[in-house]
DNA sequence: CGTACACTTGAGACCATTCAAACTTGGTGG
DNA sequence: CCACCAAGTTTGAATGGTCTCAAGTGTACG
């Protein structure tokens, strides 16, 4: 029996657009693998040799400069595409934050096989261009908000992504958010310092606005 | 006869997977459009109508906060694709820099008509993702480079991209580059001040990189 | 009990911003 | 031709937010 009829994250993730024949062939050039959290699936620079399907966990996309300075560029969460066809190399690193669960495809099989299925071809434009979106939003955070602002944004951001997709421990949205996320990560996420992000909790703790563990 | 015939990027934009009859019906829901440097196409937050090529001229994509701080998140030059296809919604300004020639369509229209041509998803796609590369680039800039590190980018980042559209006058890349945009837009692109801007060149002038008109 | 690791807190330095003023530039009309 | 103005740009001084470096606190785990 095919995996796929169990999979949780069918109908929101790009196999949602296909049908059983189509799936089974799309499962035949496709494997599912396991990460443990903070273990590399690809690396900036290197040869992009695989697309895949985020099944369970949370994974982090990272660009970085040559003397070490890095910043998360995307947070991938189930149902979520990973990779970049039509690119010979990656221009980005791709890292588990959690333990996951992924369904991985090689490249140049993917791309065939997309080809020749357009109602796969358009599910990938609409996350593409919804990771467009978001990667701007971004943008605007990176270059124009305050520290203060920044945490802000990243704790109600993460409440609406994680939360709706199952992947924040906790039982409602603001009462109890468990991320998958330490300081460093947030820091790397909001483009500051592990310092400025701990002072920027503790104010908001100390404003009676969120609780801390 | 079909303007296509003369265009002088349809084999670098979205068009350029179209037969002559494909080309011909993708023309009869389209019409061309001039607009002047200044004048804007699209409104954040106004209802997503029309998505278009770039015949001619630079336009810029922008995202802005309630309070008026704004940053530009992309910028269109020939052959370019504009407009968010599967969303009610624009989320961002779309506003010329210069004069600019363009091809607009319908959104429903056109969602249709390339719902139909594989093909041309395909192209859609391939730039889609090329346009996220280049968020997640400038994303690295925005939050981690200094002020020096970012015009001396922008600097290069531009001389690449608008030489080889031909769309900034002068005869060589290192040698005479002019740019359609005034420090306010430099400033808006890099996330800083005009004043940053402005003291960053001339430091660059001072140690004799660049020369200023 | 002690070490390791993540997080917090503090003091000082620095870079970019802010506010303000002087300086170009191009266009307009006397 | 020059005076004048508006808009854009450069320059200066002071401020402030975030970073850096360093020490402290807490918690998990052997």
């Amino acid at each position: 029996m095919l995996p796929c009829n169990t999979c949780l994250i069918r109908s929101r993730a790009i196999c949602g657009a296909l049908n059983g024949d189509e799936l089974a062939a799309l499962n035949a050039i496709g494997r599912t693998r396991v990460l443990k959290a903070g273990e590399p699936l690809m690396w900036e620079g290197a040869e992009s040799l695989v697309v895949a399907n985020v099944v369970e966990g949370v994974l982090k996309v990272t660009k970085s400069l040559d003397d070490g300075r890095e910043q998360i560029v995307g947070i991938l969460c189930p149902a979520d595409f990973i990779g970049r066809p039509f690119s010979a190399v990656s221009h980005q690193s791709v890292v588990a934050l959690s333990d996951a669960r992924i369904c991985v495809f090689a490249r140049g099989a993917f791309e065939t096989f997309s080809g020749s299925h357009p109602q796969l071809q358009t599910k990938i434009l609409e996350r593409t261009f919804s990771e467009l979106d978001l990667a701007r939003d971004w943008m605007l955070l990176l270059s124009r908000k305050s520290a203060s602002e920044r945490v802000a944004t990243f704790i109600l951001e993460m409440s609406h992504r994680l939360v709706d997709h199952g992947c924040a421990g906790g039982k409602g949205p603001i009462d109890d958010l468990r991320l998958p996320f330490g300081r460093r990560q947030i820091a790397d996420i909001l483009g500051m310092t592990i310092e400025t992000v701990s002072r920027q909790l503790t104010t908001l703790k100390a404003r009676g606005l969120i609780a801390l563990p």
